[in-house]
DNA sequence: CTCAATTTGTTCGTATGTATG
DNA sequence: ACATACATACGAACAAATTGA
């Protein structure tokens, strides 16, 4: 067991994981940079006050993933560019929505399909409708799974075009369907763990930190058409607010292509 | 080590850790009902596929923080109600963050006031001032800390009142200044881990994981005048958005008393 | 009160992983 | 690389407490 006096001792996790965690995060924040080498054996064991060991074990970890490359007589160099992992911005209005799912070049992998599924299960506003057609889809990018999406459409609504909203994003044809009028959007950002489930298909490990975003949009007939809860990686994982903005509803128009504003 | 098919081999967590922070989500997420008795060893048996052994070192773990209350002969049952612990909403306009810390029963704790430290560093918008000035402090909610904050204020504008912005909330001063006007404001939320110090003030363990929120205050000269990194507790952090506000800036007082929308 | 069923607690043997010096 | 100590994990069997018949 380790020594005394650090702080480690709070945490159960094995301490080289710990280590390892703290190194990562060095790494991702650019104390230590790409391609630099990092600190020697001898000046870590002073920082985190562990074994050589014990470093040794977190910095096999890091080498596995490929964060760094180790020789001997050489040391150990950042090999990967951490912060750039972080790429994801969750959209924080309906119009960035539309705009974010329409601009990635996204693969949407149907993975079980109970499609006449029980009502979505709410922590939100609206009225729960007659029935629901519920998907459960994987988000990729490069081949890199980035989020697990399960989401319960309104019946009716889904019957429309069934093949449509099946094999694209959902919200902008929300967005553009003629007699469908949205009326409210909201969403929710917690951080929680992976199941098994979600640990597979986001290829992580069981416990790792996610966010779950669970978001819901409800028409004009107060009526919730769209209930979905999406997993993300927290690595990949970013929301940037402007504090600035009314926070009073405003405008109703969300299928405008306005940009930017001027 | 343990048998087969599991999706735990991807993390070297220890098993009985991962399993814990399972059923920990089982109980934040009501599956398991404040109160109710859990599934019996035999059935978590099945359920995980874990051996009697590392069950009962995770029930172990959840017993020791309290969650659950274990009975030879009776069963296992849920003492904690976690489900209320996700009591902090970061507020999202510059308005909500005046009402939150005002409202807030906080009590503000200087740690260290390395007082005329370096310039903010920054991945924002707005100048660079000439000096600022540092403070690092916890708040706490009913003894529990709940957030640990670093914080550069403008030089200028900090010496106008020291004492009060040593040991008061900060922004609802600034944007009650005369003669400061607030132009920009944004924050960036993202999920990290927990180093020692952020461990030892926040009490949870190295390596948790962290919501990190970046703000930058900016005022009419383009300056920023405030700076900010904070750290909560994953367990206690959530944001809600609503999707259907403006994205553009909107109407410039701030200081405004107006309540929620007639 | 006793009995049986249920449920958690304990122990043994064995193997591997973690951590120190 | 070695010696040592402790933690993790499995399976299986057995012990002890609680409940209700």
């Amino acid at each position: 067991m380790h020594s005394d006096t650090t702080v480690f001792q709070k945490s159960r996790m094995p301490l080289y994981l710990q280590v390892a965690k703290l190194m990562r995060h060095q790494i991702e924040s650019q104390a230590w940079g790409f391609g630099e080498q990092i600190p020697t054996l001898d000046e870590l064991e002073r920082t985190y006050r562990v074994s050589r060991i014990t470093l040794r074990a977190a910095l096999g970890q890091l080498e596995e993933m490929g964060i760094v490359r180790r020789t001997r007589g050489l040391g150990t160099f950042v090999a990967k560019d951490l912060s750039q992992e972080r790429w994801f911005k969750l959209p924080t209005t309906l119009d960035e929505l539309v705009e974010a799912v329409a601009d990635l070049k996204i693969r949407l992998l149907p993975i079980e399909e109970g499609s006449s599924s029980r009502p979505a299960p709410s922590i939100a506003c609206g009225e729960l409708g007659p029935s629901y057609r519920r998907l459960l889809r994987v988000h990729y990018r490069d081949d890199t799974p980035y989020c697990l999406i399960s989401v319960h459409v309104d019946g009716e609504i889904f019957d429309v075009a069934p093949q449509e909203f099946s094999s694209k994003p959902i919200i902008p044809q929300l967005v553009a369907l003629r007699g469908v009028r949205i009326e409210q959007a909201k969403q929710t950002m917690r951080i929680t763990v992976a199941n098994e489930t979600t640990a597979r298909h986001l290829d992580i490990g069981v416990g790792d930190p996610v966010a779950h975003v669970c978001r819901t949009i409800v028409d004009d007939r107060n009526r919730i058409i769209y209930y979905a809860e999406i997993e993300y990686p927290a690595q990949m994982f970013q929301i940037e607010m402007d504090l600035m903005r009314s926070a009073t509803p405003a405008p109703r128009r969300t299928r405008t292509t306005s940009k930017r504003r001027p």
